[in-house]
DNA sequence: CCCTTCATTCAACACACGTTGATTGAACAA
DNA sequence: TTGTTCAATCAACGTGTGTTGAATGAAGGG
């Protein structure tokens, strides 16, 4: 039983090395951002030179663009059905879930930087907007872009809070406790129904 | 008809010229966060030399701190009413619209700079305990506290959204336009009347 | 075997930053 | 007027940064 491979071959080394650098890009990205990421730090922290790191990504833009990238796990074909507001709703509830569950790191990356990046922010725009669109369509009243909007930033409002600032409240409740208290909440902003005429609901008897 | 103050006492100068360093520097703040904000660029843009900033501050972390300082404007003892959690939901929503409308940009140098700076996440958790608290003692439900934390998740994710990243959808909106799409979802949230029993949630098909 | 390729390191550059200390000159008190 | 205070400037320091280019040495192909 020999180790299938005790000298690896250059291009192995290669995408090996690489992928050791981006995913310490994407840890430290994500634990403090763009700017307090330093290329000597990511290279430090993938066991390299920090030349090295420059001599594969070239510059510092590109090692963020590319640490940033999804490996092929979420995003890919990740489509909301459109149909009716009620099916839309439920898989957006269960695409949050998974997401309270565990966030990507190169999703938290862009997140991190979001603020004080203009690359992180067009990268959060330009992957946020097809899912903008479909919870669009699936809601059947003129002010449909608002009320897609404004669920799409309770999402990510919900998912920075709890990642990024580790609130106590949302950092520790579990996900489905979290999705069954947002469930209404989507309901009313995805269908245009009026709510059960607001009368006093009953406070707290 | 001598101009009121040709020339300006000394403590005039000195706090018109502090002034002019925390406007700056509030606005800068707000722009482009903490990190990427330079107090050679603040010391510019209020006119005066990037040592007289120092000299004033003495450290770029204090001149934030001084500059994320709200003047006496919204903050103070603008509380919340814990009698109801109706009443509670209301004023969170007019409090929601006044900053919709315009935010101080005191507050957006905090939240531009919340995610990537220790100093600004402290002062942002802290501004928001009290608010936090009102709206749980509002809540009748035991898990009042996740509840309130999503209700002031969704706050600031619409403010970000707006504000921020000036996401189109969120940022041409008008006020009320947004508080009264809100206002059922906050309803739900902050009264714990069940909803239409869920029946089970179709997983995909 | 030799020569090329290339993963990797090393030392250095140029620059921008926060910060410091000496210096100037006008406001002020006597 | 004289001496002191203090707002403000200026030039410099040390440090950390992204980035570069030459050097090294092992892998791979002929």
């Amino acid at each position: 039983m020999t180790e299938p491979r005790v000298r690896p071959t250059r291009a192995q080394q290669r995408r090996q090395t690489e992928e050791a650098i981006l995913a310490a890009a994407r840890q430290m990205f994500a634990e403090v951002g763009y700017d307090r990421t330093t290329i000597r730090a990511v290279a430090k922290a993938a066991g390299v030179d920090a030349g090295l790191v420059m001599h594969y990504f070239g510059t510092k833009d590109e090692l963020f663009s590319r640490a940033a990238k999804l490996p092929a796990e979420q995003l890919p074909a990740e489509q909301l059905p459109t149909d009716t507001a009620e099916q839309m709703t439920e898989a957006l509830l269960a695409s949050l879930a998974t997401r309270l569950d565990s966030e990507p790191v190169a999703s938290l990356a862009v997140l991190r930087s979001m603020l004080t990046n203009t690359a992180a922010a067009e990268r959060y725009r330009t992957a946020a907007e097809p899912r903008l669109n479909q919870i669009t369509a699936a809601i059947p009243t003129p002010d449909a872009e608002l009320r897609a909007g404004l669920l799409s930033a309770i999402v990510h409002g919900v998912i920075i809070e709890r990642y990024l600032l580790g609130l106590a409240r949302l950092a520790d409740a579990s996900p489905d406790q979290i999705i069954d208290l947002l469930r209404p909440c989507f309901q009313a902003l995805a269908a245009a129904q009026t709510p059960p005429p607001p009368d006093q609901p009953p406070t707290d008897s």
